[in-house]
DNA sequence: ATCGAATTGGAGGACTAATCTCCGCTTGTC
DNA sequence: GACAAGCGGAGATTAGTCCTCCAATTCGAT
């Protein structure tokens, strides 16, 4: 017996301190720049080399799955605590809107959630402790509020992806643009309506547009 | 002078048998797997040789502009004829729908229509000659049909963005996953409604959103 | 203070991949 | 049958990423 694997003995207080500034560094370009920033913008960023990175994380899976993991008990908490919203239907909006300003504020997390090729398992585990809660929300937004019956919570995925894919492409008409199609789209999930929800955004001008063609598709680079 | 730009002599035949050739394999590979495809897989998917290729086209870009230039035409004449509807909203409607129909069967047009990185002059022109008819559209489609008062001609593409994207993902749940959730957009662009319009297709299944995750990123090889 | 173990930096090896060129050989045309 | 036009596809070129390696440095227990 040499070593309890519950004892990996505690790194020297510089090494500890420099996988702080790492993972920091990581948050920020990863959040910035998506998953396809390189380790070494990621030790750049941090002021370290990238043999100290390489040293502390395996490889770059390691560090996205270290780094995510406490983001998705956050993402827990916000989908359990909607679940015991008293109104079901603003519960249910206001959950989405939550995780639509998270995914736009990070892009890394938005492609870790719509992707299973990182942090596998992870993602795995995250829909399957998310989906009662969903289910039974929407549920109770059907009976008790406004949400067209015909709304399946398999639908919750796509509302996020559609809706966070024109905040990537409408970036440039400002940080709020999403959140005039997220009214629409909340307007259409109602069973019936007499009169549109105020839009939160103006829409983009031309030259929003012309710029968002031009940055399209998003960068992978620094 | 040498020679008329305009006489620039005629291919030999067998030239010009592989001209159409290169072309109709651009076609369907970048319709299958976007603008992203090589030379390489086109001129091997026409039975050709790269030098082929690259004698009739100097460039990748090249290529595509010659390949989209009728397209857009084609693009043109359903806009014109779409803003000639008797009833604005179904023309508006029907318009989203084919133009969403074309770039699910051709990711190579999708990319082509929400960049100007590629065929930049082409696209601009584009939008140039959308916009009088489309405004238009949208004019009476709001005095003479349900269409909300604050929809903006400029929100057209990003419906077209975001329903293409729900596409995208959501393939592996069949063709048509995508009309479901421009059936539900389309309620929300409604001023108005008494009842949700039947969704013309399922939501995805578990196991599809698991197989959309894992695929995702759209893969940009062969 | 000393010394050995832990840690660091970042050049560079090993890959992968895409675009485009070059030129010996083939084919069409007159 | 001559010869210009065309062809194929190996490989030069460029780019970009992941990850390794090890001399030099730093930490901290003694």
């Amino acid at each position: 017996m040499t070593q309890r694997t519950s004892t990996p003995r505690p790194l020297r207080r510089d090494a500890e301190l420099n996988r702080q500034r790492i993972m920091a560094a990581a948050r920020e370009v990863f959040a910035q720049r998506g998953l396809d920033a390189t380790l070494d913008d990621i030790a750049h960023h941090a002021g370290l080399g990238v043999g100290t990175v390489y040293r502390r994380f395996p490889n770059k899976t390691a560090l996205v799955d270290a780094l995510f993991e406490e983001t998705f008990h956050q993402l827990l908490d916000l989908v359990e605590e909607a679940g015991r919203a008293a109104d079901a239907w603003a519960g249910l909006r206001g959950l989405i809107v939550q995780l639509c300003e998270m995914q736009v504020q990070d892009r890394g997390l938005r492609e870790v959630m719509l992707s299973s090729a990182e942090g596998r398992s992870k993602s795995d585990r995250m829909r399957d402790m998310f989906k009662p809660t969903i289910d039974g929300l929407v549920e109770r937004a059907k009976t008790e509020g406004p949400l067209r019956s015909d709304f399946d919570p398999h639908d919750f995925p796509m509302v996020l992806l559609m809706v966070t894919s024109a905040a990537e492409y409408g970036q440039y008409g400002g940080p709020d643009v999403w959140r005039r199609y997220l009214t629409m789209f909340f307007d259409g999930l109602c069973e019936r309506r007499d009169k549109p929800t105020p839009l939160p955004a103006p829409a983009m001008c031309d030259d929003e547009i012309e710029q968002a063609m031009q940055n399209w598709p998003p960068t992978r680079r620094s």
